[in-house]
DNA sequence: ATAAAATTCACATCTTTATGCTATAGCGCT
DNA sequence: AGCGCTATAGCATAAAGATGTGAATTTTAT
């Protein structure tokens, strides 16, 4: 019996500077039944070039990152432009946290570290296919960290009123409007906000806005 | 020779209802040479009233989400302030964004399907001791496409220099501290908030501030 | 090259915020 | 009963923000 026929063949697209590399890729995936590998280029400014004389464009782009000319990073937004619909698996020796938080807001997929054997990767691939992001634990540890609950509040904790209040300034409203949430008078929010503030020295409604924000860990 | 010994011995907790599942992973893991496992329980109050007899805490938990009583989440927060040196990993079967995002914000290091086979299970859990985060590829989902580029702007993409307004009341400035930082007037600045404003629809920095935030998908 | 867009700045006006001071009513605690 | 804290509210003032109009200069695109 044949071995089993796959509905959906994954379109490849390869991008890495390194020709040992980029060919063992190619070469190990293009050889995978559930794959075929229309374009590997060396790098980011090549692929793009080539990419409008395929018949099919990629489905899934393994891309890496510290590629010479245009990095996989700045290419990635290019790459997700011409092509909305790709998904683009980012393959780096890299892990460090601004790169990853930078792939990712660029869309992309997952994250590798460039070290994952070719079996392991192989699944990775399918695994996207099939709806996942595979990331390396080490990847991902940035991740958690970044979810991490924030250290609770380094000031005095506020009553529950002033936390309406705190709120309401986080849902970018007016002192009028938050009064009218709270069906208090105007004065009373400027009351609040007021004490809120000694607690938790600030002077503005920006800084209460910006405090929550979770910070990117390398900035 | 002997087998290898390990510095550091990971000390296992498990928290998980099912008594089969519990067993299987209780007993996999202790027959490793890299685990203890010091306790396991089929609730997490069980968990934490038996965690002061013990000699040595555990380094690192397992934890089901599903749990009777107080669910795996609510745990974490109790169990991280009880420990909060502890690792704890979620397993669970459920995947959806709600519960990720919920365990990752209580500081979970990882999140794993419950179907991981136990040597993958095993491999993760010395992943989280070498300082990695293991995710299956499916919850990794939840995480890209949270950082994934919001669209560009509903309205009238911004000029350069708007942009750079922007960024300066992102980052909770006054009008007077954006001039000082792009070297301008602050009728300059105001100039362009205005243009800003027109071109977003918005007419307030509080609502330039809510506008980037990155929705929890599940909101 | 010429029009359109972007960047800069000024002046005016009105609204919203930030901040100080004061004060009353209700609650829980000693 | 008295103390401290919370929640409410008012009045006043200065600073910051929002918004209109106008205009000169430079950059970008047709």
């Amino acid at each position: 019996m044949a071995p089993p026929t796959f509905a959906h063949v994954i379109i490849l697209g390869i991008i890495e500077d390194q020709a040992a590399i980029r060919d063992a890729l190619s070469e190990y995936l293009a050889a995978q039944p559930e794959f075929t590998c229309v374009l590997s280029t060396a790098s980011h400014e090549e692929f793009m070039e080539r990419l409008p004389d395929l018949a099919e464009p990629p489905t899934l782009v393994l891309s890496d990152i510290g590629l010479p000319g245009r990095s996989g990073i700045e290419g990635l937004a290019i790459l997700r432009h011409a092509l909305p619909m790709v998904e683009v698996l980012m393959l780096s020796v890299y892990t460090d946290a601004e790169r990853v938080f930078e792939a990712l807001r660029q869309g992309a997929v997952g994250y590798l570290e460039k070290t994952t054997p070719l079996p392991l990767l192989k699944e990775h691939l399918l695994q996207v296919a099939a709806g996942g992001s595979p990331m390396s634990p080490s990847v991902a540890r940035h991740v958690t960290r970044y979810f991490r609950p924030l250290p609770p509040t380094p000031a005095e904790s506020l009553t529950p009123r002033e936390q309406d209040i705190v709120r309401g300034i986080e849902d970018g409203l007016s002192y009028k409007l938050i009064a009218d949430r709270l069906h208090v008078s105007l004065d009373t929010v400027r009351s609040h906000i007021r004490q809120v503030y000694r607690k938790l020295h600030v002077n503005s409604k920006a800084e209460i806005m910006v405090r929550r924000q979770r910070p990117l860990l390398f900035w």
